[in-house]
DNA sequence: CAGTATCCCTTATGATACTG
DNA sequence: CAGTATCATAAGGGATACTG
């Protein structure tokens, strides 16, 4: 049953929020993802049939729009009133999220990590001119899967799963834990590196710029001292 | 897959939240509803069966407690302070929901509106000694469940389906529409009245009580005008 | 009564192939 | 590339029967 049949707001809301992936789908638009392909790159795991189904979805619910790109082909996926005025919901789930859900291995794709940097917490402005590849070697994986390469460029980076042909100018060691918890701001860079989870070879100027890339995470303020799971 | 592989706060806490009935279930046992079967009642079209799996599945996510019921058989089913504390986020959801989801046909199931006026908007405090039955027509719905009738009592009140064999002491033709918004607080039982969508037949006295029993809806103060659907 | 195990069916979803 | 239609499959969930 897709229904309820409940007048409960609540009920309302979950039956078309409450349904796997679509929240995720939504985060993403509303961090400014637009396009179907960085959609389905941001959620792997996602089919593209069932991507597209949520973004069809969420569409005749009116919580997006769905529009020609003017630039390149495709469609464009933005938030309506109705979408945007998700914020406050997004706030207080990941919020919740953040305090009681302990973040385990299996939150740890170590793909997903980096894809987030990329799209989320990067600030383009602060990158070099030109193009930077780095290597990342996550050594707790098994074999395959344990290498990933970033392409950092003002123009546009992203997340590569093979050798993307550019010679690396940097490698990192890295636990995928460590890496993702800089990112939500428990623990700073320099942290990581002490405890020897974060390890960068490659010329000192450039390792040492590499973690100043960064925007500030939304989540970093949450206390989760009280937290008692 | 059951797991979206990324450490985002929001989809952690989506990982559990955002399952078919599960806020349904979290919201009535944040609303002190304890037992296995009270949740049943609460939710018609939830299988026992599911029930029973995601009261599983939320113990084991920490967000609420199995214990045995001391008064009576069967366990007692309460929030533990993560689930406590996901208040924010049902009050954002629903706030969310109220403004922006239309209250729809397939939203108003009469039973669910008798039920959530028995569990959760009634005063019991403001009942009157002994035992009042009132039967409710949904003129507007097909013959085959458009009779409800609801016995209220100060020790515990229920909705029944079928003739509960006690004699009525009121008979209420009703808008199911109309009730779920008195409910929610769009509309005042006089409003009701003068549209046409309420009428009670029975003891004067006894039918101006009925609407005084009420307590008032967290939903009420939401305001939809802003609403652009 | 308060659940839970089992079985079977429906629905949801992924893989693939296809189209503008 | 940006999706969508089709089909096979897996997972989810309901009915029933069962247990303490």
């Amino acid at each position: 049953m897709r229904n309820y049949g409940q007048y409960c707001p609540i009920a309302r809301a979950s039956e078309i929020l409450a349904e796997r992936w679509t929240l995720i789908i939504l985060r993403d638009i509303l961090n400014g993802v637009h396009t179907f392909s960085a959609l389905a790159d941001g959620a792997p795991g996602l089919s593209r049939t069932l991507l597209s189904t949520r973004l069809d979805q969420l569409q005749r619910a009116g919580v997006i729009d769905i529009s020609p790109n003017p630039s390149g082909r495709g469609n464009l996926y933005t938030p309506t009133e109705a979408g945007h005025d998700l914020g406050p919901v997004m706030l207080a789930l990941g919020t919740w999220g953040e305090r009681w859900i302990e973040l385990a291995p299996e939150h740890l794709d170590p793909g997903v990590v980096l894809e987030s940097w990329v799209r989320q917490y990067l600030d383009h402005d602060r990158l070099p001119e030109g193009r930077v590849v780095v290597r990342f070697d996550f050594p707790k994986l098994a074999v395959k899967g344990n290498q990933l390469w970033c392409i950092f460029d003002r123009s546009g980076s992203e997340v590569c799963r093979t050798y993307p042909g550019f010679e690396e100018d940097l490698v990192v060691r890295v636990d995928a834990r460590a890496l993702a918890e800089w990112h939500l701001g428990k623990i700073t860079w320099g942290q990581g590196h002490d405890a020897g989870l974060i390890e960068v070879m490659g010329p000192p100027g450039l390792a040492a710029a590499l973690p100043t890339w960064n925007k500030q995470s939304g989540w970093a303020h949450i206390d989760i001292g009280e937290r008692r799971t």
